[in-house]
This record gives structure tokens, sequence and C-alpha cells, in this order.
DNA sequence: CTGTTAGCGCATTCAA
DNA sequence: TTGAATGCGCTAACAG
């Protein structure tokens, strides 16, 4: 390779790296050479030799994501973070690595510390829970290492990247008082979770904008899973005054709503109308699909690696935080109420 | 770290990697210090110096894989991959790198090429379409990197690592048959895929065996899509004696099914029991959810992790050719046929 | 059984 | 603007 342009082997290194101070002749003769032979630098060499190792890696938790995939519930975080992580990482040469790290074990630095000792990423992306846990975030910083927080909006070290979740609720609850619901209950995720928190508070101010009660007992108390969500949509139901419209916290626990609805012989959207969150991509198959709040999963993982990679560039001036938009795909869960 | 254990640099490497020709004493005395530490060897370095990588490159088809994550219909594949081989791979402090490659492009060979060169991975994971694709697999041969080819049963270089798609169509029909079905119709996949053929033949059998009259009017052509299985669905019902029983090669073609059914006023599984091929998420939360022939994508990617890192690690002996077990997932979609 | 030597393929630093 | 030396952190081959 090195002979095949005629130039030593660091002309090679610089037209690779894109450096100045050479001749765009010799450039064009590398680039060439490059072409012909299919040369393909070796990143394990780049990354003994140099600074930086090409790499991104994402942590995810690991009890939930395997839990999720030996279920089958279909959710598609992974799938969209990789589809926005990936491609986006390519586009500068680098690969995203995905990893499983168990944020309640007592060996989370452990584990994260092996990662980065094994893999020396340019930069880590942390999703929910791993965004909040100080364990992890305090050892990044320790490492110099540039990190991103997708769906944290705490301000703090590294780049948090969320969407609104409280205006998302908002929007949500908002969709449903737009329809003529007047009575409109909630429930809530895992405490563990801030966002759980923003989109109850969401929720709150959108009564509150219309001059609607605040009715603590159209909050059910959630934990993500389906079972919470049944339980919470069966004591809105035994309500003496019982809600038309409801939004739930997540698509597990909307789904919930629906099978307590289908049960009870509530017609949905007729006598309740159900809004989702997160809109994986079983709710388009329920019957009927769901409204929900579309998560830009893709777009936060790809603006995770974007802000990296510049970052380890050595750019400044990058945002600190970053809200991407939401959207709320309406289907047939909701509608005006009844009677 | 060398000092810490009072021992040599290449003592450590020795235990690390389980080499013999240490003392307990000194094993045990590395080993301590190791935990102390923290200490996890550079991937990197370990690629640099010696002539493993602990990397294995998992190629799926670009397209398919985005188009698949954009249109969020819920093929869960992508995580079932990943399952089984991430975790596999960590077993033995290997990970488990995901790339697109697109099949039908001209640049294949040097796409794969150059993440070769990029990664120098100890072994391929290939997924179909590229399973059979004669480009890639001669590549590997020529590059001498064990591979495994997922989903392919033609014998050849690498590991072929399938189900018996035969034996599952037959399985499937049976289960139809038993149930006191008579008339059992089959939707075909695309003949792009070995596997298609495969399942016809399976169905065959299954009415060969009971001495049932083999009628190609009850087989429609489909290719897979969502589409086809609709106009090969509405063929079948408009037959003189429609089948009761229906077996469709994958979940698209068989919701599709579902539809056509429900449109007509036929009800699943009373008039109509339907089978479907591939269990992904979305086929337990239609309604009826499917009756399915569940693929051991996980267990198949498991073991493609694991006789690639044995092959790494010179062992022979190892099975050129690996047929996983599938289940039949029994749900609401099939009964014994009414009247 | 253990330590020493050399080199993997690059980027970095300096010299030309 | 280019080339030559140096070293990254390990493992392989050999020496002791």
């Amino acid at each position: 390779m090195a002979a095949e342009a005629g130039v030593s082997l660091q002309t090679v290194s610089r037209v690779i790296n894109n450096e100045p101070n050479v001749r765009p002749v010799v450039q064009e003769r590398v680039h060439a050479a490059v072409a012909k032979l299919g040369y393909v630098p070796s990143l394990a060499a780049r990354r003994m030799g140099g600074s930086r190792s090409y790499l991104l890696l994402a942590l995810n938790d690991r009890d939930r994501t395997i839990e999720g995939w030996r279920s089958g519930e279909g959710t598609d975080w992974v799938d969209q973070m990789l589809l926005g992580g990936m491609l986006k990482s390519a586009e500068s040469g680098y690969r995203m690595i995905f990893e499983l790290v168990d944020t309640h074990s007592a060996q989370v630095e452990r584990e994260v510390q092996g990662a980065i000792s094994a893999l020396h990423p340019d930069g880590v992306i942390l999703t929910p829970p791993h965004s909040d846990n100080p364990l992890i975030t305090e050892l990044l910083v320790r490492q110099g290492l540039p990190f991103a927080r997708i769906g944290s909006v705490t301000p703090g070290d590294g780049f948090a990247i969320a969407m609104d979740d409280g205006k998302a609720a908002e929007e949500a609850t908002d969709h449903l008082l737009d329809l003529g619901h007047t009575r409109v209950g909630f429930i809530t995720g895992s405490d563990e979770y801030a966002l759980s928190g923003a989109r109850l508070d969401g929720y709150r101010r959108a009564l509150a904008r219309r001059g609607l009660p605040a009715d603590d007992s159209l909050i059910g108390r959630g934990d993500f899973s389906f079972q919470s969500g049944v339980a919470a949509t069966e004591a809105l139901c035994d309500l003496a005054q019982p809600p038309t419209g409801l939004v739930a916290s997540n698509d597990q626990m909307a789904l919930a709503a629906l099978r307590v609805a289908n049960r009870r012989g509530i017609s949905v959207p007729g006598q309740l109308s159900i809004v989702s969150f997160d809109d994986t991509p079983i709710v388009r198959f329920s019957n009927p699909s769901l409204t929900a709040v579309v998560q830009p999963i893709a777009a936060m993982t790809s603006m995770a690696a974007h802000l990296l990679i510049r970052s380890k560039s050595g750019e400044t001036g990058l945002p600190a935080t970053c809200i991407l938009p939401f959207t709320l795909a309406v289907r047939g869960s909701t509608g005006r109420p009844t009677g």
C-alpha cells in the first residue's frame, strides 16, 4: 500500500485522516491507490497508535433488555437505537458497540470499567435507567470520556438528549380534551424513571389549562408493567364516575387498559378513549390500534452519536442538552365520548 | 499491573489466556492482582500482538433490516440475533459486532472486505439472504475466515445452521389434521428463499402420510408480503370447497389471511384455522392470536457464535451442519373445524 | 515453569 | 509539504 502510491506510510495516514498539508496531486494518487487496493485501515492499529478508537459504546440495562427479548413483547427500543446510532456512526467511519450492564448490581462500576478498558471507546451512550445512574456518570467523568444520556433532562455532565415528556403528556391529554372528554385519567410509570414524573406533570398542566379540577383519584399508579396497568385501569373503572379518556405512560399499560375495557364490555373508543406512550410496533396491531406518543428513539441515538463524535474531534460549542421532537400518532383508540 | 503480582508481563498474559505452564500459586497471585486493579486487557492490543481479535462480525442485509426498523412492523429478528449471539459471545470474552451489507449491490465484496479489514473478526455470521451469496462465502473462504450461514442447509463452506423447515411445515399441517381438518391450504413464500420450497414439501408430506389427495388448488403462491397473502387467501376462499385450515409461510401472510377472513365474516378458528411461520411478536397480539412455528433464531446465532469461537481456537470435529429444533406455539387461531 | 525479545499496523512527534 | 523515528499494549517465539 505504501509503495502503490509512491509515497511514505505517513502520507497515506495523513490522507486517510483528512489532515492538511498534503498536495492535492499526492492526495489523488493516494486515494486512487486506496480505491484500487480496497485498503481499509485496521481499527485496532489506529487505536493503538493514535488517540481514537472509532468506537462508540452503547449501554443498556441488562435485565430489562434480555427480558424484553425473551418475552417477545415486541419492544423495538433496541432496534431503533441501532437504527439511529449505527447509521450515524457509520457516516464517520465509527462503529457502535452495544453492551448490556446491570444497573442494580453492586458491580456496575466494574462492568462499565471493564467494557471501557477492553474497548477504549471514544464515547459512551447511556440509556435509561443508566442515564441517571451517578455511579456510571461519575465514572465516565473520571475517565474523561464524553458520554450522552438518552432520555435524561437533568442537567449535569455529558450530553442530555431527550424528548419533552411533559409536553408530550400534555399534548396527549389535550388530544382527549379536544375530542370533548372532561374526565381524563392517567396511569403513571415507575418512579425509578425521571420521565415518569415529567409525564404526570404534563398531564396535570393540560387539565389545569382547561380549568379542570385536579382529581387525584383519576391518577393510577403503574410501573410500566402490563400487570400494573390492569390494576390501575380496574381501579379507575370502579370509580363512581369513571374517566372517558385515559393516558397511559407506556404501551404495555395501555394494552392492559384495552384488555380490561374488553373484559368489562367497555367499548373503545366509544366509552373509553386510550392514548399510549412509546408507540412500540404492537400498538399498531391491537384492536383498535392505539393512538400513541411516538418517541424519537432513533433520532436521539443518532444525535448522541453525532455529538460524541464531534466532541471527540475537539469540536466545542456543542449543545449540552438536546430536546428532540415527538409526534402523536392518532389511531383508532381515541374518539369523541359517547353519551 | 506487571509489578503488582511480582511477575513478568508475559506471565500475566498467560494467566489471562488460561495457558498452561503456570504454577497455581502464581496464577492465584495474578488473579488477585487482576481483581484488585480491575484490570481488563485492551482488545485492540490483543489483536495487534496476537492472532485473535475477540470479535465476531454479524452481517445482515442492509435494505431489509433498515426497512424493518423503519416500518416498525415488529419483526424481532435482529433482537433475537443479538440475544443469542451477544450473550454466547460474552461467555468467552468475545463481542459481536453487527453490520449491514447490501446483498444486491455490486459492491458486496468491497463492503464485506472493508469490514473485515477494519475489524479483523475471528469469525463471521451470515444471515439470509447473505447465507447463500457465493460472492460473500467465497470471499470468506479466500480470507480463511471461519463463518456460519444462518438459515442455510445447502452443504458448502462454513457452518450451516438452520431449523428443519420441511419438518416444521409438516408438523404445522399435522396440527391441523390432528384437529380434524381434511382440507388444508398452504401459502408459499418467495422462491428466492430455499426454505420456501422446503416448507411446501413438508406440507405435501403431511397430507400424503394421511392419504389425503394432493390438490394444487389448495396451494396459494405468496412472496412473504402481506399483499400476496391477501391475494392467495382470497383465491382459496373463492374455491367451491374452501379449506378449513391454512398454513402460511410467514406471519405477514398469516395476518393477511386473518384480515381476509374477518372481512368475509369467516370466523377464526371456527370456519378457518390458521397456522403461521416465524412467530414475530405481533402474532401474539392479533385477535385471535396466531398459532405459529417458532424459529430458533437466538439458538441459531448462539450456536454460530459457539462454533466460530471454538473453530478459531483450533478445535476440530465441529459439526458442519446444525439443525436446531423449532417449536409450535399453539394459540387461538387453530381449533376443530365446525360443522 | 518463567522471563526476555521482537513486532503487530498504525498515529504522533520531530526532522528534513 | 513530506519522510523517518518512536511507541501504543499486548502475544508469539524463544531463551533460561
